[in-house]
DNA sequence: CCTAGTTGTAATATACAATATTACAACTAT
DNA sequence: ATAGTTGTAATATTGTATATTACAACTAGG
């Protein structure tokens, strides 16, 4: 099981909104073709990241803009925006029956919930604390020297 | 998308057997009803804790046991062993096709790379530090003042 | 040796979620 | 008005998790 590509979606999406910020015509058709992914996936990962506050968008004209900054963009805002319903439940599916009768299964779901909880959050402050900044900065180093290879 | 519950199963599993060791007919069926999970989905569970060099078997007469003591098992080691598809994959699901002939496209999955391999090692990390001795201790702990009340 | 009970595993079914696709109303700039 | 776009519903397709059935391989005990 893993994270949904709609995460790393909303990263390259987010990135290339304000690598190209100086051009115009930057709507979903183009953002589609930049990810691979189909322009109304597009639509609908930037419906969620516009609901979080991360951008805003323009009806009819087409056209986006980040709401702040990408060194104040984190991943783990992403995360949330993006993968929301499984965030409310948690990273971890328990399994749903546990027999209440059973001295194991009575108690197994209560013994375990802060336990995963800490590895939850382990990875949650992790993503905290890397931002759209520090990707950027190395996609365009990288693009850098392509040019000059 | 969360973690399988696999995971949980296993954990409960494995507890669970230790917790009932001197009693007979721990078998897959028992497990079954523990969990509240079909008992061919705890012997395909069982199956890789035993890959994982884990637990051992016995076919036939029935039963399993663990390989090494609860204080040595980690939660790390479970993921490995009932998750081993995705761990090897990663905990990201990446988007397949992004554009190499664009700038963004082109450079995002190198760029991200290594900041997805930061939070990965960080839950990760995290696994290592939970043995199912602290599970055991909670379960026998919480069962225990059941009994009393 | 035979029988009952069990594990290991394949094959299949069911359920659910992710992504793709089609379609169209709402909207904006020109 | 028109062309192009977003927002979103509806549906299809695909992939995966879990459930279920079936049975060969095996073990212990009579």
């Amino acid at each position: 099981m893993q994270i949904t590509s709609r995460f790393t979606i909303a990263i390259h999406v987010l990135v290339a909104i304000e690598y190209f910020k100086d051009m115009d015509r930057i709507n979903s058709d183009f953002l589609a073709g930049s990810t691979g992914v189909n322009p109304v996936i597009i639509r609908t990962v930037i419906s969620r990241l516009r609901s979080a506050g991360l951008l805003h968008t323009q009806r009819g004209s087409g056209g986006a803009e980040l709401a702040r900054p990408l060194s104040e963009i984190t991943f783990y805002d992403i995360y949330q925006a993006v993968d929301s319903v499984d965030a409310q439940e948690g990273l971890f599916h328990f399994h749903e029956r546990p027999n209440p009768a059973c001295p194991v299964g009575g108690h197994i779901h209560q013994a375990l919930d802060d336990k995963l909880a800490l590895v939850q959050t382990a990875m949650e402050e992790q993503m905290k604390k890397i931002t759209l900044q520090d990707v950027a900065a190395d996609v365009a180093q990288m693009a850098l020297q392509k040019k000059e290879a």
